[in-house]
DNA sequence: TTAAGTGCAAATTATTTGCAGTAAG
DNA sequence: CTTACTGCAAATAATTTGCACTTAA
């Protein structure tokens, strides 16, 4: 029942990012890019899908590996709570859909937004990014 | 060498929104909105400032007085940082600066920012906000 | 064999809350 | 007067860390 094919890309993963690939990290990889397909996530919500699975690993290594993928580059941090902090596996400039009443982050279509124009960095800084959160509310249907 | 027009504005803009002008919260709102001026904070910083200038006003409290006016459209949260909660006395839809080396929120001047299309909202949901946030790294001179 | 990774439990940080006392309308 | 506000101190939530043990290279 194991997915080689997922494991497998999972630890090509890690390797390509010099992460050692551990049974755990090579647990979490596969959860994350074992499809290929892009993937949003919390700390919180990764550990539930590794003890969905019947994976044995601790939270506080689900929170020190989700910080090494960061580190490594290999997900991204996106800023949209206060709280909780979130990652994606599309490490590309992107805009996002934060559907508040969930709290569930997904991807927006790229290619439906067109910013023309943006203000300058001010002297002395230079943009790191441009981060662009669409918040959804859920239009209450009667 | 209390100024009274800060009080004044303060305690108006409180009423303007149904919250009694205590003690604590009007020297808060003067900070805030004392001199007109748009004010990006958390609050930790505003209970700085207040110790600053001498008001007798608890950490709790700040919190607290910070939610309500939050809570009555008075400030608005600004999502920039995973740890800790921004706020801005502007509550008019606008870009921001993150400097990310001091952690300070600024203003981007929106008449600079364009976006000419925007990812419309997914069947039964309604965008509730766009968020846009320029995070700047300082470039370092040589 | 050895430096890096893991997993507890305890620590930390930002924030909220219970509750007794205080003050505004 | 009476309901909302304040301020502690304790509770909570998300995350990090210290440290002994384990494992990949």
């Amino acid at each position: 029942m194991t997915d080689t094919l997922a494991i497998n890309r999972g630890t090509q993963w890690l390797t390509s990012a010099d992460l050692r690939p551990t049974r755990q990290r090579v647990a979490l990889a596969a959860l994350l890019v074992g499809d290929g397909k892009d993937r949003h996530f919390t700390a919180e919500s990764l550990f539930a899908s590794a003890k969905e699975r019947g994976e044995a690993v601790s939270l506080a290594t689900v929170y020190n590996t989700v910080r090494a993928f960061c580190d490594a580059g290999l997900v991204q941090e996106v800023t949209v709570e206060g709280s909780k902090s979130y990652f994606d596996t599309n490490t590309h400039d992107h805009p996002h859909f934060f559907w508040e009443d969930d709290q569930v982050l997904t991807d927006a279509p790229a290619e439906e937004l067109e910013i023309t124009r943006i203000p300058a960095a001010p002297e002395g800084a230079e943009i790191a990014s441009v981060d662009v959160v669409i918040r959804l509310r859920k239009t209450q249907r009667q």
